[in-house]
DNA sequence: CATATCGGACTGACTGGTCAGTACCACTTT
DNA sequence: AAAGTGGTACTGACCAGTCAGTCCGATATG
């Protein structure tokens, strides 16, 4: 196991967590195989295996890179003043996230249970987490602006989020981003605004 | 292989079946042992493969089965006239339903690619295709009656499935089904209505 | 500068354990 | 008696993980 890495080294672990995420996204848990991961990252089999201790902390080393790598995202850039106008951006990053990294469909409804050894389990979730609070904050924006109203927080940033992947898994319409995220938009937008009448 | 089933032969079938269901539930494929799923079946490791030609076509059956109880307890029920509250019917039955059978979390989000050996995938897609027209009815109808304002049926539908599918899975807030079923229909409902002013 | 020595990263052939699927038998059901 | 069954013991394919050996750059030595 790899410690301290050299520029080198860190290629090396992200040509091999690219390469089990590719697989990943494409296959189930024990229809991968290790020798393909390393044939595709161009690596030795062994060479898996000073980076990651096994096949599990591997696929989880990649479902949590995939979480940071989201949260990250949603975390930059500046968000607008009105409400609709930052939700729509959240919805169009998280979109457009969801699009160049296919692997992420699965995480994004995989429960528990997998792979439950180990502190596995609570690091998922408190990830998972992360990404609904980021969500949610920009619901409770959009509510203490008056504009939103939200019954329970949490689960209607699930909600969302749940919209959002369902779309993007089976769009077998063929609707492009823009259309994806409009649609969504309009959707949770008109649902969750208050009513004036 | 048993083709034609005394009553006793259905009923056996549907106890691997519905043990089959109850392990997939908990744990991976590669997870789930044969012997478990024959053990809590109280059947013979052998008889499982009367029934099932392997481990691969017993999941299907579980898949496709859960699929087709599901469709057919959507059909079933008198649909109220006005949309809403058939928007409302719909997806308390689909929550009712994902509450007994937790096994649906992971069906509902899953994509080809696993056991995408012989026939499986098509069959799968068909299924899925019926469960999204089932909804997809429902919406067309109030789109008709003037209530809903539809931009994309399949897609809109896909929505629905897909809001009900992640409340439930990660309903941390432990909403109970009533509360969960309101909350969707408040959001789904007003996000289509469509717009008088 | 040539050559030796070293050490750590890398490799892939190999191994050992695991299980899906089978074979069998004594027993029950039809 | 024919067909089905639970139980158990078996086997062989398969693959995660290992490890003896290679490679390569860096440092030391003559």
């Amino acid at each position: 196991m790899i410690e301290t890495a050299t520029p080198a080294q860190a290629r090396r672990r992200q040509a091999i967590v690219r390469a089990a995420e590719h697989q990943f996204a494409e296959k189930r848990f024990d229809e991968v195989l290790m020798e393909d991961v390393a044939a595709e990252a161009s690596v030795g089999k062994g060479t898996l295996y000073r980076y990651f201790e096994d096949k599990e902390t591997l696929y989880f080393a990649v479902v949590m890179e995939g979480f940071d790598a989201l949260i990250e995202r949603l975390r930059n850039g500046d968000a607008p003043q009105d409400p609709v106008e930052r939700l729509q951006q959240i919805v169009a990053s998280i979109v457009g996230y969801l699009r160049r990294d296919r692997f992420f469909f699965r995480l994004m409804g995989r429960d528990e249970g997998e792979g439950s050894r180990r502190g596995f389990k609570s690091e998922w979730k408190r990830r998972r987490a992360a990404l609904v609070d980021e969500v949610a904050q920009v619901l409770r924006d959009g509510a203490q602006a008056g504009i939103f109203e939200i019954r329970h927080l949490q689960t209607d940033a699930q909600i969302l989020l749940g919209m959002i992947r369902s779309c993007m898994r089976f769009n077998e319409q063929g609707l492009d981003d823009d259309q994806i995220v409009a649609e969504i938009v309009r959707i949770f937008a008109h649902g969750v605004r208050r009513d004036e009448s």
